[in-house]
This record gives structure tokens, C-alpha cells and sequence, in this order.
DNA sequence: GATGAATGAGTGTTCATTCAT
DNA sequence: GATGAATGAACACTCATTCAT
């Protein structure tokens, strides 16, 4: 009946299944029990994978990780002009797509768990600095032509972060607010100003 | 044996006492029955109080929210002057202090649990919605005299806020980085910037 | 706000609810914070006048009990003839009007209870013994004339109870079936042919 | 220490032990826990194989149906002569020993629960009507070779059934009663001439 | 008479996990 | 690889009851 399938195949599956249940009912909800329900597969199964729960949220988070490297990736900036690069770069971070594909939901549960569990942290951490390198490279390239100038792109990466982040943080509670356009204007600006400043 | 007391004693020390399980072991290791343990009473003494634990979770939201704003109204700026009182305010907001008292790790909680709760998310929002007041009474006190314009303090409040959020969010990430000091002068400054520019 | 009451008038008012609660939820799920929630009281107070809650079910039976009495009094048959008054009060036993009014669903919940519980049985066995005695008397009164004969009035009485209460435990499961009527009519002819055999 | 079994051995052992408590305390007493500790094993493992409560109660009819079937297919009737045959059916649904095989106290708490729970009424429901069947079969069986003649036996079985079941719940009451063998008497006259008449 | 505080036992159920198959 | 049996701890919550007010 059941398809025999090895570790490679059926791990992300079950991580994928765990991530969509941690989305629905929050890591406080999460249970091993209820990922294998979803998957039809028995509770069993999943520890004979992971071993126990806690080395499965380790693994989520590389889960996530590579999906959002692989989403940041596969941007595709269509211009070589540094100053149209910015402002697309800029675009993006706070496009309406981004917010929804980088579930802030699922980041905010694995976030919370990642001030009592060192692993989780850690994991987390790499995944930032990840990112941040991925802007560092982008702000270099947009500073390498030498029409824009970079301070300390590094630098600049980290508070990009650190807003897009605040950004997404904040939306959640005023997503709907009628000039969210106008906030997002706003708030792309103070980037390029940051970035450029 | 029994200390007997009413709930307008009662009420405020469980949820004290919820608040640092969920510190301790975050909303998913958080339970009736620890917050309990930790208090020395019975857990139905709880359910007597609260009825049950989402109402709890509810009504310590509003314990948290109404701590903060405490903490903040507290604040003394001891300037008359503009430009100074921005500056203490910025410093203030970006201090190791306030971050320590605003306990990032249990705003994360909560924040994740609201993804879920409508009730969570209504009263966390209104929350933000208070401190969103306070700083933009503050801008506007700023503002007054004149010598600093802010266009759209409200609005300016709202991106602070979200800055600010941003930066707590990293923090936890960052928080030993050798050059915290001058991340927290950049975000300073982009602070300031944004509220006069 | 809560008008003060004495025991006379509340606690048939307790007794009232408890049943409509049994009847909701059967003994398993019938307690005394649910009587207490549906009276809008406090659960204390239902302690406080019935002290537990197995006395509380002693005098819930004997609560019914005088309903049923009053309800078996209050029959007005309004005829003479003794063939028609023993015609009419076989009619009664097997309305639909007199199945409803006793209600059965109850009448098993107690009966459940009396297998384990002694004073709820002896309470239980008055009542029968008291319904027993009312039939018997009208089974006097049919033959007194001397028209209808009756031999062992109390005998065929117990017969009568008994086979009455065969009707309504059966009528349960089989209520909406097509020929009730026709059903009904025949345990109607039993009873008549069993009293005056 | 731990006994391995698989569910079509353990699940008429629990179900055998829920009806044990349920006779010795009731529905209204009965417990997962209870039935767990009869059984010295862990309460969980009683819903690893039903899951709820509830479905354990709905599949405690079904045990309960296949016993009494089985007990009343294992009647044996040694007589080839349809007047002894009746005489014989009506002594046995009448007598001590099928009164006391057929547990009229968990019958009771089973209906009662059947008021409120439709699964369980259904169920319950097709006891009977299996129960009635076997009697119709009975009936036909001794009508056939004409020396007896019963019209619609269906019908007649149905009426044997509810008095059966009035006997039963009458006779809880009325156990020790001195007379009760003429009471049974006057009983199975009442039968044989309603199956008759 | 009436309420609220407090208890402690008990409820059904979920959970992560282990082990045998 | 996959499942089912089994455990034991934990969960939120309900219960009847006691006591002080």
C-alpha cells in the first residue's frame, strides 16, 4: 500500500508537512502526532527519521533556510544600471510578494524558540548572517561601477536587515492600515537613504 | 495553609508568575499546571481565576501592555531643550536598559501566539497602537517650540516603532557582535533622520 | 441583586433545573456547576441546600415522583359507565400526550442510578408502589358496579405498570415507526383483555 | 512487564472490562481510568485502540448485541411439538437465569445514555431489531406446521419483546416480591396469549 | 442566604518516545 | 522502511466539597 521511501526523499516531506502545521496551529501547537496525521503515515515513522522532536525543529530551520536562500536567489534584477538596481532591490525586499513568500508567521514561531534552544539559535543565526551577505554582495555589486558610493557595505547590510525585518514585523499588525502604500514608500526610502547615506 | 485573597491581588501575581514560565520555556512549554507549581497554589485555583488559559494569555497581554506603558511614561527626560530631548528619547528607546526591561524573548511569545488568536492580535495591536501614541505626543511636544520640524509625527511615529521592533528583532541575533555600539549609533542616526527628514 | 429566598421556594427550583439538566445530559453528565450555571446561582448554594449531591438526587426522585402523582390526579375521566372509564384509562396510559408528559429519558437516568444506589431505589419503589396503588383503586372503582369483573385488582395493576412501562421503554426505539397506531392499539387490547381476564 | 497483544484480543478484554465497571458503578461512574486500572494497564493504551470514549461506549453496544444474539442462538428447545415449543420460548424469556444473563442493570445504562448519544441509539436499535427477528423466526417456525396459528408474528414478536422488556424493568423493582412466581405466571399466560390471540 | 477562595481528586485526551514485529 | 503496542508524563479542565466572609 504505503510507498517504500528512502531518508532523501521522505525527510523534507515530513519537515514541509511540519512546517505547514507549525503555520496553523504554532509551534505550541505542533506535534509530531498531527504531522504524521496529515501525511497519513504513523507517528513512529517521523522519530524513526529525526529521532526525537527537538532534532526536528533543528532541521526545519535549515529547511527554511534554503527555501528563503533559494527565493533570494532566484531574484532576477533586470537592468545594469547600479541606481535602478537599488531601487528594484529596494522594491523587492518590501514587495507584497516577498512579505507573503517568507512566512513571518512560521519565522516569528522558530524565532521564539530560538531563545531557549542554543541549536535553534544557532541555526537561525547562520541563516541571517546568510542573508546578509547575499545584500553585502548585492550592495557591492550596486557599488562597484562607483556612480553610488557604499560605506561599509557590511555594515549597511545588517541594518538593512534589521529594518526589512522591523517591516515585516510591524505589517503584521497594520497590514491592513489604509496607507500602508504610503508607509511602504516610506520605508523604502529610508533604506535607500541608509544604504546610500 | 490557605492564605486566603481576592483576585485583584491574586490575579496580577499569576500572571507575573505565567509571564516567566513563558520566559523560562516559551508558549509551548508553558502550562497551567507550572505556573502552578511555581506559585506554591493549586492549578484549579487558576482555572477559578481565569477560566481558562486563553483567557489568561489574553488577559496577560494586557498585563504586559500595561506594564510597558508604565515604563514608559516613567521615563524622565530632564531637558527643556528640542534637539536634546530627541536625542535623550533616540538614546532611550535604543538603551541596553530599555531593551532589557522590554523582555523581547516574551514579546516574541506572544506576537506568535497572535498569528492565531484573533483576541491575542486585537490586544497586542492596541498595545502598539498606545505606544505608537506615546512617541507621536512626544514628536509633537518635540516639534512645538519650533525649532525642529516634523512633518507627519504620527506617521514618523509609526516608522520609528517598526524601526525600533526591527532592532530588537536583530539584536537577539546580534547581541554580542563586537560593534554593537556603533550598529546602535547608525540606528540612532537613521532614526533621527527619519523623524526630521 | 440576587433576591433573597428560603429553602421552601428554592430548592424545588434547584430540583426543576437538575432534572432539565439530567435530561440534557444525561446522569453522566449532570452536576451540580451546571445546575448552578443554568440558575445563573452560585455552586455553593445548591451545597448549602442539599448539602451533597447524592441527596440531592434522593430528593430529586421524590421531586418527580409528585409530579407524576399530581399528573395522574389530575386525569379527568369523564364518564359513568365503567366500560367506557376503563376504555378511557387505557387510553391515557398509552397517549402520546401522557408519554411525553412523563418523561422517559429522566425515568431511565434514575432508574440507571437505582441499581447502585439504595435510597434512590427505595424512594423509586415508593413511587411504583404509589402508582401501583392509584391503578389498583381505579381498577376498584371499574368493578365496583359489578358490570366488569376484576379478579386481584392489585395483581392485574402490577401487570398493567409493568406492561405500560414495556410500552414506553419499547416506544423509544421504535417511535416514528409507520404503524405505531397499530402497534398502540394492540398493547391497548392486551391491557384491557389482561385486566379483565 | 508489558504483554504484547493486538487489538482483536485486547479490545473485547477492555470492552468486557468497561461493561464490569459500568454494572458495578454505572455510566455515571464509569472511567477510562477505572476500566485502565481493572485491567492494570496504562489508560492511554485504551485509547490508542478506541481513540475516544465515546467510540468505545458505541462498540460496547455492539459487544453487548453479539452476546445476547449468541445467548439466545445457543437456546435449545428439544422438542419437535409447536405447543411445548411456545411453552417452552415463554419460559425462557421469563426465566431466572436469562433474566440474570441478560444484565438488565448495563442495559439501562446503555439506553440511557441512548437518549442523548444517536450512534449509541442506532445501535441499540439494531439489537432489538435483530432481537425481534429471532423472535419472528421462533414464531414462524412454530406456526408452521398449522396446528398453532399466529397472524402477522412480526407484529406479535414485537409485542412479546416490549413486554419482555417491561417484565425486566418491573421486575428490578419487584425482585423479591413473595409472589413473584405467579406474577411470572400470569406473565407468560399474557404472552402466550397474546402470540395466540 | 449567598458568594468567592481554595482544595485535591479525577476527567478524557495528547504527547514523545521505546520496542517488537 | 514501516506499523502497532505500550508506556508514563503531562495537559486543560471539571468536579464535589469546605471554609471564610
Amino acid at each position: 500500500m504505503k510507498k517504500r521511501q528512502n531518508a532523501e526523499l521522505r525527510k523534507p516531506d515530513i519537515l514541509k508537512n511540519y512546517y505547514q502545521v507549525i503555520l496553523a496551529e504554532g509551534v505550541e501547537g505542533a506535534s509530531i502526532a498531527k504531522v504524521a496525521k496529515r501525511m497519513k503515515i504513523h507517528p513512529s515513522l517521523i522519530i524513526h527519521y529525526f529521532v526525537t522532536k527537538d532534532n526536528m525543529t533543528v532541521e526545519l530551520v535549515d529547511y527554511i533556510s534554503k527555501i528563503y536562500k533559494r527565493l533570494f536567489m532566484d531574484l532576477k534584477i533586470e537592468t545594469e544600471d547600479p541606481v535602478m538596481w537599488l531601487d528594484r532591490l529596494c522594491d523587492i525586499l518590501l514587495s507584497e510578494e516577498w512579505y507573503n513568500n517568507t512566512d513571518i508567521s512560521g519565522d516569528f514561531s522558530v524565532i521564539s524558540v530560538s531563545f531557549r534552544n542554543r541549536k535553534i539559535f544557532a541555526h537561525l543565526k547562520r541563516m541571517y548572517d546568510e542573508f546578509i551577505s547575499l545584500i553585502t554582495r548585492e550592495l557591492e555589486q550596486i557599488a562597484a561601477p562607483g556612480s553610488i558610493k557604499i560605506n561599509d557595505p557590511a555594515g549597511k547590510a545588517r541594518l538593512v536587515v534589521s529594518i526589512i525585518e522591523g517591516y515585516r514585523h510591524f505589517k503584521h499588525f497594520y497590514i491592513e492600515a489604509a496607507d500602508s502604500e504610503g508607509y511602504r514608500d516610506e520605508m523604502k526610502n529610508t533604506i535607500k537613504s541608509i544604504i546610500t547615506g
